[in-house]
DNA sequence: AAAAGCGTTCCGATAAGCGAAACAGATGGA
DNA sequence: TCCATCTGTTTCGCTTATCGGAACGCTTTT
């Protein structure tokens, strides 16, 4: 970046765009001069930037001439505030589970019918399920995926069933509208949901919704296991340890539910 | 912005990366494949918008090939956040306390050694206070300035001094540095500060600190009054309605020492 | 009254940046 | 195993987007 060196996939206009954005990370009202000064660019060049941004909705004018942050700014900077936080503020209870149990844990959101994995701590057993964060899997067959859609509106819920269909990955995916919809009954009586090597045999998960500030479940925390160490009686003492860390989660984002517990 | 009307001051580029940053604000994760589709743009521009977004910090690949927010977006949402918050939290106590009686208040930050505006509710009074957004003013010749610089580090303030000085606006303006320090050191004693005509002739404030989610003095909160509604009985009374409309704002914004109260 | 500052507009020269097409790896189905 | 088909990446020549000097009103300061 730095002279010298030249990228051809650069696109100047954009990155003064960024810098000027950058700018109000730092101070939330410039004049167009003061850019102009901070920035070492010429005032047309500028006046163009920020006529851009402005008509984007990145940047508003406030009272006097200056320039502010817009709503696209601010909605922008929700969205993203709110991925990182669930993202590092699971992180410490998802290390101490994994540690606890030596089985990899992670967390995930619904997106557009598919669960995807936020945040992943590996297990410390040789055998142990391998996850990554961004990948993006099937929700009806996988516990994370069960846990979340357990608490959709009916007509969300019809929305991705139309859409994905329920494709069987083993002879116990749960492949009928009536087999996931009583599943996902049992689901929210409970409070968890298990995958009984719905996506891969011999791969055993448990999940629980973790809820965010408005106390609405937005994503799930969940553990995976080779089948071989998941008989039933682990899964029951895991059960509560599982939900557990998901509670604990859920209250450091602010859910009002998981306050009083 | 749609076909017909062309704006000379529109920059392409740079509007063609804004909308791909709206994306991120929908999606956290996508491939240069999936913007291009969503966005009808070629692949090469796309990777272009994309090199260049990354290389600013804004973007990031995952695990994948795949693109998620970077650290440079997420430091700016949290600051765009931060200062909305402040702005939109602080409204109702102010909306309330302006009922109340009948005069001007306001919420402010220091800002490179000046008080800044960021949020106003006018009295109702013929005779009142203006203020307005993004107004700046100075801090040693106002309550809300000096509510701030009392909580500052001596070395903060030093520069402030060496830089703006102390001008006198009227014959009580404290404009001597051992006026000053003596003033602040009376305000963290009581917790709030006093204005009596120092920036203009017959005008009168209160204001008292409020402090963020680290704890810190972020922000302040001031009443503004005309001195002939503003003698020293009338002030007596007032403080503690200012102080507790700072501690609600305190509060909302998650400050630690504000909760219990 | 003059001067200095601001944001805005104009304009011609330049190179920035566009898209078609070609390329290279990865992935997956037959 | 090979072929088909996705990715993301690179090249290249044409065009037009866009840059900065300079000039313009306007408000604020002296």
């Amino acid at each position: 970046m730095p002279p010298g060196a030249k990228d051809p996939y650069h696109l100047a206009s954009l990155h003064r765009g960024l810098e000027v954005l950058g700018c109000f990370a730092r101070r939330p009202s410039w004049s167009l001069a003061e850019l102009a000064a901070e920035l070492g660019q010429s005032k047309p060049t500028l006046f163009r930037v920020l006529h851009t941004l402005e008509a984007a909705g990145y940047l508003a004018k406030d009272g006097a001439g200056r320039y502010a942050p817009g709503l696209a700014l601010h909605a922008l900077g929700a969205s993203a505030v709110r991925q990182e936080q669930l993202r590092w503020q699971s992180l410490p209870p998802l290390q101490v589970l994994a540690e606890e149990t030596g089985e990899t844990v992670h967390v995930g959101i619904l997106h557009e019918g598919e669960v995807v994995t936020v945040q992943v701590v590996e297990g410390t057993h040789a055998l142990r399920m391998h996850a990554r964060v961004g990948k993006r899997g099937p929700a009806h067959a996988s516990a994370l995926g069960k846990a979340l859609l357990a608490y959709l509106p009916d007509a969300e819920l019809e929305a991705i069933l139309a859409r994905h269909g329920l494709p069987r990955f083993t002879p116990r995916t749960l492949a009928t509208p009536e087999a996931l919809r009583e599943a996902l009954h049992r689901i929210r009586q409970q409070g968890w949901a298990p995958d009984d090597e719905e996506l891969e045999p011999g791969l055993r998960c448990l999940a629980a919704p973790i809820t965010d500030h408005t106390g609405r479940p937005s994503a799930a925390l969940g553990l995976s296991a080779p089948a071989a160490r998941m008989d039933a009686a682990r899964r029951e003492a895991l059960v509560p340890r599982v939900k557990a860390a998901a509670l604990q989660v859920s209250r450091m984002l602010g859910s009002p539910g998981a306050m009083a517990a």
